[in-house]
DNA sequence: CGTGTAAGGAATTCTGACACG
DNA sequence: CGTGTAAGGAATTCTGACACG
């Protein structure tokens, strides 16, 4: 359920080499609440694959001048219908263990 | 062939949060052969989960006394094993497609 | 709105060395 | 051999702010 790629280990200035984006943008898309950063004791943030996966899709609408109100808009409609997803599989598998009680 | 696993992001802060060892000993470690993280243009160590993983079984190790030398052995015959499965699959795959040709 | 930058402080990382044993 | 520590410097990260637009 848990992996590496969701493991929040990586400093923002390898967030910033990985994603060729500037330090001063990754804290910005922080504030407008596109992406949660843990912190260490110490308040250092640290991110995961997960997290530079999402900079570089935000990079990409960014470019064609998306705001990032929309960009949180169409990140929250993808978590929706990720989220219905896993609620469909989760039927099917309580149908299939059911059928089979 | 190259997954989140091995790709080297991790400071040494991190690290040793992750495993509980001291940076001296983390360095130590990589000075004795054990390990090779990377460095980033600055010249700051850099790790993978792997590096994490090794470091885990060489905590292990010395716990039970074994020396560096000797766990660098250890190290080198379970590659030389894995080395060999490799080439023992590869040569099960070539035999499946030369049937299949 | 999105991003750059200068500012000052605090924490990180690096290396080479001395210490103990 | 394996590890701690003090030392000094260089690079990192953080926050709040001013700037432009």
């Amino acid at each position: 359920m848990f992996s590496y790629k969701d493991k929040k280990v990586i400093t923002i200035g390898i967030v910033s080499e990985l994603t060729g984006l500037s330090e001063r943008k990754i804290r910005y898309y922080e504030e407008r609440g596109l992406l949660f950063p843990e912190r260490t004791k110490r308040g250092t943030r640290v991110y995961s694959f997960s997290d530079v996966e999402i900079l570089l899709t935000i990079a990409d609408k960014r470019e064609e001048g998306v705001q990032t109100c929309e960009i949180k808009k169409d990140m929250m409609n993808d978590k929706k219908k990720s989220d219905v997803r896993n609620q469909m599989l989760r039927g099917q598998i309580n149908a299939h263990f059911n059928i089979r009680k």
